[in-house]
DNA sequence: GCAAAAGTGTTGTTTTTACACCCATGT
DNA sequence: ACATGGGTGTAAAAACAACACTTTTGC
């Protein structure tokens, strides 16, 4: 989980000059995050192009897999404490054959060689995370990409095969959405079960019954319950809650 | 699932020379078999060497990564037609740390510059399977290393992270053992009801009740009920089942 | 008191588990 | 006939789903 700010390339032209970076090798970070009941994604919008990509990069020589995955992730959106877990690994020989990059520095005039190391063919790994949408609202200014949300149902048109890798992305935040949520920056430290429940019914993109649900969460043991929340509303409080044993969960 | 064998290189060295792969990739395959109600593993062991790894190998430049691990898996031990599936990816930037490749070089007297591809950091993406174990008794010849079966719960000194790969592997066969034995070349065309719960009981090592294995099995909907099976002991003869949308199954 | 939203209880159904019984087969 | 192992049935228990009722809160 170490950011270091001293490797963080603005640059493009900097960053392509870089050897010091393990070759053919790339990562990508899927992160979902809500607003308004709909389920969006992170995604970097190529300036002057109509063309989006995961926010991604390359892995420094000297970098453990999963670090780079959060320095990446950090250098791109300025996000930092995100709780990501590789989801699946995409190497499909075609797979970069909409290159994005190449198109890019076309466009903005910048010379590269055609046999230019980043050009090559990449296998990436991906990972993912769910995060609280309403905390991030300021990405980092860029002269080449913007980072912008966008709906999950209504995606633009993707760099890559990066549409099929937040498909699967998502496929892996259904199936371990336990895990995820409690591991997540998703909710505050402390929720209402409501909140909770709210989370559940946009990813799981299904229904429950108020009084169901809250038994079968509770029956998980890992919730433990708080003082009441006063909102002035004129309605019952409910109860606030926090994951219990969320450290053990951060470990991994 | 195409098998190459004019790129099938027996000889090291031959090997060594070989530039046409995917720099700093590798795949491996960990390959479960049974024998006499205990779990083992594939894994090659070096001769004149006290080390065994996972048969893998690297990727060529024009081949798709799941097709690698087909081909690697052939090449070290001559199985083909397996089911494998993709479970990990490994990159901590020390897990080559224990380099099993420059020992066996070093103990062959194969001059190679220290500087050499083998010799970098590599990822690894990790792909597993089930199979019938009394299948596969002839494992190919070769000069450098044996294939053979080793248990699990047993496993001699391994190179690399092989340990750890091995680990993570079983864990992800428990975890998906429906679609992974129904995919797996494990059991034979048509087989009892009773082999189908040996195989279940040794993967998750979890004993289950005859008749209410058979009613969790058949509410799968995945088995379809064959002929009796008439083997001359002096009791009723179990059916044969077969999966009923194996296809289904083997086309991912 | 009333509406709104939360907590809790209750009942019926489905699924899981444990036990029992019956059936087919070769000796 | 009988031992062996497989198929099937059933009752108790647990888990789940649907519905109802009660409580708390601000106006």
């Amino acid at each position: 989980m170490k950011i270091d700010d001293s490797k963080n390339k603005q640059n493009l032209q900097e960053l392509l000059d870089t050897r010091d970076f393990v070759q053919h090798i790339s990562v990508d970070c899927v992160i979902f995050g809500f607003h308004k009941g709909i389920m969006k994604v992170l995604l970097l919008k190529y300036h002057d192009l109509d063309l989006c990509s995961l926010p991604g990069g390359f892995v420094f020589n000297d970098e453990d897999l999963h670090d780079a995955a959060v320095r990446v992730l950090y250098e791109r959106t300025h996000l930092s404490n995100i709780f990501l877990e590789q989801f699946q690994t995409f190497g499909d020989r075609n797979r970069t054959e909409n290159n994005a990059h190449r198109v890019l520095l076309a466009s903005k005039h910048i010379e590269v060689p055609k046999d230019h190391w980043t050009f090559q063919r990449f296998i990436t790994v991906g990972y993912c995370s769910l995060i609280d949408f309403s905390l991030v609202d300021t990405f980092p200014n860029n002269m080449i990409e913007e980072c912008k949300w966008f709906e999950v149902n209504n995606l633009p048109k993707m760099a890559f095969d990066h549409e099929e890798i937040i498909k699967k992305g998502l496929e892996f935040i259904r199936r371990n959405i336990d895990t995820q949520i409690v591991a997540s920056s998703l909710l505050p430290e402390k929720f209402t079960m409501k909140e909770l429940q709210t989370v559940y019914e946009i990813v799981l993109d299904e229904k429950f019954r108020r009084n169901n649900f809250q038994r079968k969460i509770l029956a998980l043991n890992s919730l433990e319950r708080l003082e009441k929340l006063f909102d002035g509303s004129a309605n019952k409080a409910p109860y606030l809650y926090k994951f219990a044993d969320k450290k053990l969960y951060e470990l991994l």
